[in-house]
DNA sequence: AGCACGCCGACT
DNA sequence: GTCGGCGTGCTC
């Protein structure tokens, strides 16, 4: 009988790959463990195993698996599927995610290691010069890594030299498996057994009766554990007792004490705390019929404005679920702005709670991945981005999708270009979990399948605190400068208001749009922009180092004196963005505090938390920013809100320009008046009378869901087509035009459906590459899987004409 | 994706 | 003559 194991392996390949195994590995082998196996010629992949079999493999001869690396799987089947559902779904291969999907200490690595031969007959005369080098080299250390030949030689190409060498039997390859993961641990004591027993403590007494620091100690011992019932530390020990380790040593030399070691858990929250939530009656209502919601639907939506206290429903909800011994998922976009957020829950949930996201250390990451695999007690609620829902959960019982509308939830760049709420859906329903989606401005396509039945919908109309919703109002900007009532970028209304507000000692709130000083240069005399030599875009001007800078590939140029083509000193800047916002603010109120928030001020480690806490103890009167303002950061002293500009989020390329400006808009302007005064919101327009700003200004969701449904409807968007996206790359651009008039050609006739393209995007070169883009709409009544099937073969046949095979194509499902 | 192999141009 | 460029094919 033959034995292999069907594994995958991290690398982008499509295929998984069988590996010969011994009968007795193969008893012990169980699906979701990982096996170390060599890959081509001189790697190791750490890979885990998808299926055991006795089939023999027709065209090639398996090769052995190198070693057995677990005892238990570290995989469970559900998250098999789940990354055979996502590889399939987003069009990648399986290896992607499984790439993504593991902390990178489980993915082993392997480093080629060139070891001497102690038993080699030959003699440096027998070697050529490059060879000798490496034998000296050899002399001193005995191990080297190939990187470390690369030195020695002074070259790249080393192979030929080490496999001569290799030939010549001087040196032979070794590979080793590195494991990086070493959990840090910490050392506790216990009491020695035979002291266990009632009258222990009487014995102990009497035999280190002649020594006083062990008496203390002893009996700090019994203190400590009568107090807080749990393991005590060595450290804790010495420091209560103010005693020394020296002590702790005699009394384990004396075998009193012992010692052991346990792996610390990195991530360590208080104890929960007391909080006791009550919830209005608007909320007991929403979670009761989210309750009866989830008795039919697998997923509901809860639809709530801006601050009606959505997180206390959360909260009681997750209470519930495990309460009942179940996991619980909680996601965010970015856990990075949703500090509050997460505050909130850990303070409440104290120990049950970690928090997982990419940001973290890869211990810290680990110690979670342990935690829910082993279903943790520490582990009961799980906070995180999206990468979250490749956690191995053992018994998930609810997800909660926070800022269910939010782009952030899906990956762009690097494969697997998955989404994590829609993932996140596929996950519940393997575990046959509920799923509660919530927004104050749902995405449309979460509303259409909520009002399709598909999902159920429970709504909050009301503010938590009964506050009104902020009295939105609009600034006619061209009128304003018109009447020369403009200050700069500020409207006199808007400075009025400010002023209103500063007087009251309250915090104003600006948003813009849009970082750095102003986006363009402008030659004021020939009209000139200057661009990007990479990137088919203009620079944008930082004015804090006086540069120009691409946002797409990152290259600056020191900020020019003269016109690069007519050599004009009249240079000009054009638009604004929070940097000029916040200059014009300084002028205006020189005495007061103003802050700016945007990637620029927060690139630091905790940048943003020290804004937002700065911010929160008042030491900011005014703070200008740019879209990181609108998610769910909450203040008491703010009740003006002041849009800059709301025109520049409308005029966006995009289908989704409209429900964006609309979500965008809408979540800025709930920052303001949140506890008990009504707050106002100013939005500076040239349209005041667009139709998504006067839906803002009215709170007027149906509104502007029916008006863009209508339109998704007739221009043959989501959610009435599904789209895909095929992105094609190359450094010549008539090689790329042909290539993706061929590859749209034979999709067209293929598919019979909608595809666009070959469309030049309107930034059409980024780092050098041409780019081109193929857009193809599945309607709602053709299959979705036979029609993905069928863009992949098209995609391989495409891959076998020799000429385009140096065109990377990246296919992008539901890219918005 | 990596990585080796193999075939072509620019230098010791 | 070699070094190093990139196109091509393969990985169980």
């Amino acid at each position: 009988m033959n034995y292999f194991v069907e594994v995958i392996v991290p690398l982008a390949l499509d295929p998984t790959f069988t590996y010969a195994v011994s009968e007795a590995e193969y008893e012990f082998i169980q699906v979701g463990m990982r096996v170390a196996v060599p890959f081509g010629r001189s790697k190791v992949y750490t890979a885990v195993v998808i299926e055991r079999h006795n089939r023999i493999p027709q065209y090639y001869e398996a090769k052995e698996i190198n070693e057995i690396i677990d005892l238990t799987p570290v995989v469970t089947e559900k998250q098999i599927a789940l990354w055979k559902w996502i590889a399939d779904y987003y069009m990648c291969t399986i290896g992607d995610v499984y790439k993504s999907a593991m902390p990178s200490q489980l993915l082993l690595e392997s480093e080629t290691l060139i070891q001497y031969n102690p038993t080699s007959k030959i003699t440096p005369d027998e070697l050529d010069d490059a060879e000798y080098l490496i034998y000296e080299a050899l002399q001193v250390q005995s191990i080297l890594k190939v990187e470390e030949i690369i030195a020695v030689l002074n070259r790249k190409k080393v192979f030929p030299v080490i496999n001569s060498l290799l030939e010549k039997k001087v040196i032979f390859l070794q590979e080793e498996m590195v494991e990086k993961y070493k959990p840090k641990q910490i050392r506790y004591v216990k009491l020695a057994e035979q002291y266990l027993a009632e009258n222990g403590l009487a014995d102990l007494m009497e035999i280190v009766s002649r020594s006083e620091k062990q008496r203390e100690m002893i009996l700090k011992y019994f203190q400590l554990q009568a107090v807080h019932k749990k393991p005590i530390t060595v450290k804790q020990l010495v420091e209560e007792s103010e005693s020394t380790s020296a002590v702790v040593k005699t009394l384990i030399d004396k075998e009193i004490f012992e010692d052991y070691y346990l792996n610390q858990d990195r991530v360590i929250f208080g104890d929960a705390s007391q909080d006791i939530i009550e919830l209005s009656d608007e909320q007991s209502k929403a979670l009761w019929e989210i309750g009866q919601s989830l008795e039919t639907k697998d997923v509901t939506l809860l639809h709530g404005v801006t601050a009606s206290g959505k997180t206390e429903i959360y909260i009681k909800l997750i209470e519930k679920y495990i309460a009942e011994g179940g996991q619980v998922l909680f996601l965010l976009p970015e856990i990075g702005l949703s500090t509050q957020l997460v505050m909130r829950l850990t303070s409440y949930f104290g120990n049950e709670v970690a928090v997982y996201n990419s940001k973290y250390s890869h211990n810290e990451r680990l110690e979670v991945w342990d935690q829910v695999l082993n279903q943790s007690e520490k582990a009961k609620v799980i906070i995180g981005t999206r990468l979250s829902v490749f956690l191995p959960f053992q018994n998930l019982q609810l997800v909660v999708v926070d800022e269910e509308h939010e782009g952030n939830y899906k990956q762009h760049d690097p494969a697997p270009r998955y989404h994590g709420r829609d993932s996140a859906i596929i996950l519940a329903k393997q575990h046959g979990a509920k799923v509660v989606l919530g927004s104050a401005t749902p995405s449309l396509e979460t509303y259409y399948n909520a009002t399709q039945g598909k999902y159920g919908l429970v709504e909050l109309t009301k503010r938590y605190t009964n506050v009104v919703l902020p009295e939105v109002v609009l600034v006619d900007v061209k009128d304003k400068y018109k009447r020369k009532q403009m200050t700069g970028h500020f409207s006199d209304y808007l400075i009025d208001e400010i002023n209103m507000a500063l007087s009251l000692e309250e915090q104003v709130i600006l948003f813009q749009n849009r970082r750095g000083f102003s986006p363009v240069v402008e030659c004021m005399t020939c009209g000139a922009v200057p661009e990007c030599p990479h990137c088919d875009v203009s620079l944008t001007y930082h004015k804090y180092k006086n540069e120009l800078r691409c946002h797409y590939c990152g290259f600056t140029l020191p900020m020019p004196k003269q016109c690069f083509r007519c050599h004009s000193v009249d240079l000009n800047t054009k638009g604004f963005g929070t940097e000029q916002v916040e200059e014009e603010l300084k002028e205006l109120y020189p005495n007061k505090r103003i802050a700016r928030m945007d990637q620029d001020t927060t690139r630091g480690k905790f940048g943003f938390e020290k804004l937002v806490e700065a911010f929160q103890a008042r030491q900011i009167d005014i703070l200008v920013g740019t879209q990181m303002l609108a998610k769910g950061f909450d203040f008491d002293n703010v009740n003006l809100v002041g849009i800059m500009n709301a025109d520049n989020s409308l005029y966006h390329p995009d289908f989704r320009a409209h429900e964006r400006a609309y979500q965008m808009m809408t979540q800025v302007a709930g920052r303001a008046g949140r506890k008990e005064k009504k707050g106002k919101v100013v939005i500076q327009t040239f349209n005041p009378y667009h139709n998504i700003i006067q839906q803002v200004t009215t709170y007027d969701y149906m509104g502007m869901y029916k008006e863009q449904m209508y339109e998704r409807y007739n221009f043959k968007y989501p959610p009435f087509y599904r789209l895909v996206k095929l992105t094609l790359r190359h450094k010549e651009f008539e090689k790329l035009k042909e290539a993706s008039f061929w590859l749209y050609n034979n999709l067209k006739e293929q598919l019979g459906i909608p595809v666009l393209g070959p469309e030049e995007p309107a930034i059409n070169r980024i780092r050098n590459q041409y780019i081109r883009v193929i857009l193809i709409k599945i309607p709602q009544n053709v299959p979705l899987v036979k029609t993905k099937e069928n863009v992949r073969r098209i995609l391989k046949s495409f891959e076998t004409i020799g000429a385009y095979r140096s065109v990377k194509v990246v296919a992008n499902v539901d890219f918005y």
